[in-house]
DNA sequence: CCTGGCACTCTGTCCAGCCGAGTGCCAGAG
DNA sequence: CTCTGGCACTCGGCTGGACAGAGTGCCAGG
């Protein structure tokens, strides 16, 4: 096991690292921090560390840069996260509380998290079948055209067109339109595909046709993978990332475009709690060199999303982690008020 | 006046600068197209375009590029656009015919555009207030808590929470949702803030009230700046931008976060036909050293929102130009076939 | 008006050499 | 057993000079 001092060292190690963005070098560590001991002893010391894998050399005789497992351990162990001060946290609610509409909650947010953090921002729009219906409406728009419009509680609306298999009176519309609400409004998305299996039986022969089509319309729009959104933002941080970037940048930028690899990145991350990965710990490939702080947002216990940032593994996390807490739980707690 | 052979001159340093991304000198242009003129000519020539401002030389001895008003001359005068070939069209068809909603219709769009023209795309959502009025739904929340739902022919959806003054019974909201929509259904959202303009007088004393704030709501939803939406994708091609970029690749990366920049730049285009604007022509200073190809599309004749790309002006004019209209073509048909 | 020739300019690159930061190891002190 | 000071060594990055290559402008002649 690793001794006090040691990990004081790794820990004053990633602190420099992260502020000057250079190898750090045993006499400027004894100079910045007061270890109490010699450069020699520190370099002990990370001559120890560095057989253990937590900080490495670029080159011979340059000082140490911490690795992905360095990091690991002072996220875990070493360092708590920094919460936000008063008037932080006040901007945090006035900037998110002059939202009109969901799409404005998450662009709101989005620009938030990348201005607090300087870094990219992701943020999953609540999620439908984790949510609870509020309202399903039925809109004819020809004899055979129905428009399918569902509303959660979280203020997020999904609309679906449905071509009928048969033309479909208004009194059969407002029929289902009526017993589709009475069932599911105010009941979990998740347990809406139970709650209709036997809807189609309470129409006429005529009209089961196009309740079935209405009714499995509306069970795909929940299914997973489908039914998940996000939007991203700051972006321009990227251009901070380093000076060899353009190798650097380019699969960030893909990786952030390919929503189904965010979505899975998120989905990983654990379900209750801040989640980091650090570096290679991300599974895909071109976000190696980045690590990924996440965490769930929901209105009330239950998340029903999840937000987080992207940014170089060379990162504040303290600072980060804190800022990401801080803004998912102001973001739960509007989605409450809405 | 240019001498025929001088604008050949040019159209070639055009086409050659944009292939290799260098300078082009006399030499290289006499071997790779056939002018029938000798380097020492063509030296002339060149010295004559840049006395015109149409190239410069990036130091002394170097070979020559086009400047903004170079490449300007080129896209008005050399250059047609480049028609999409059979097989390309087919592919935009269906990869466009695969959406299921509007937000998929916009997305499929901008990742098209994007990877046919290995470029930055942006594609404006339909304009509310060129568009038609599909359907107003009016959802009763809470006593005094409604939700404002706009639908439109586009496929485009609207919400907005509504607090009530007083409370507002559901024979009510039935009322008004059924006048506001037997007004207005069907008509140009430019009109309705005239068709309603009287509604709240048909209503008891006690509901005027209500009626009113939900009418302000609706008109509020239309004004310009605030219903503008739009998607952006394809930011990774920006790595293609140039070797120095970490400069160059910020203020555009800044710019494409700032929606508004971006729609005010889609506004000032022309509203027919296609419109580059190049380099230093972009009022916006972080775009002045890229060009915007950008033109209208909508279901009909008329155009209800815009589309485009941005890249840097050294790009292929011809080629941008056949995909941004190939793109707006087909989406305007899936729009209208919506 | 076009062409071939010529002198000139400038950039990018390559190489050598130097400096500085940082390391590893060792012997000695506490 | 741990810490410290000293010392030799390594290596990357910067500097300066030299050089080659590409391209230009100009001029005299066809």
């Amino acid at each position: 096991m690793l001794s006090e001092r040691r990990l004081q060292v790794l820990r004053a190690i990633v602190q420099d690292y992260v502020g000057t963005e250079e190898p750090v070098g045993s006499k400027a560590l004894t100079e910045r921090h007061s270890l109490g001991v010699s450069p020699a002893t520190v370099r002990n010391d990370m001559a120890a560390l560095e057989d253990e894998g937590f900080i490495a050399q670029p080159h011979t005789s340059a000082g140490r840069i911490p690795t992905d497992k360095g990091y690991r351990l002072f996220v875990d162990k070493l360092a708590g996260v920094k919460p936000m001060s008063a008037p932080e946290r006040r901007a945090i609610q006035n900037f998110l509380d002059g939202a009109v509409d969901l799409d404005d909650v998450v662009a709101r947010t989005v620009r938030l998290l990348a201005q607090l953090t300087r870094q990219v921002a992701v943020v999953q729009y609540p999620s439908l079948t984790r949510s609870t219906v509020r309202h399903v409406e039925l809109l004819s728009l020809a004899p055979a055209r129905v428009m399918l419009v569902l509303i959660t509680d979280t203020g997020r609306v999904e609309q679906r067109m449905v071509d009928c298999p048969a033309p479909f009176g208004e009194a059969s519309l407002a029929d289902l339109r009526a017993r589709l609400n009475s069932r599911v409004a105010g009941r979990r998305f998740a347990d809406v595909p139970r709650l209709v299996e036997d809807l189609p039986e309470a129409f006429d022969v005529d009209d089961r046709g196009t309740v079935s089509t209405v009714l499995s319309t509306l069970l795909e729009t929940l299914v997973e993978e489908n039914e998940e959104r996000l939007m991203i933002g700051g972006t321009a941080n990227l251009t901070r990332f380093g000076h060899d970037f353009p190798l650097t940048i380019r699969p960030v930028l893909e990786a952030l475009e390919e929503q189904v690899v965010l979505l899975k990145l998120l989905g990983e991350a654990g379900d209750s709690g801040m989640t980091v990965r650090i570096g290679h710990e991300n599974a895909y490939e071109g976000l190696n060199s980045t690590s990924v702080v996440s965490v769930g947002y929901g209105s009330g216990g239950e998340a029903v999303a999840k937000l987080g940032v992207v940014g170089p593994t060379r990162m504040d996390y303290p600072g980060t982690m804190g800022a990401v807490r801080a803004v998912a739980r102001y973001v739960g707690q509007i989605l409450a008020e809405s």
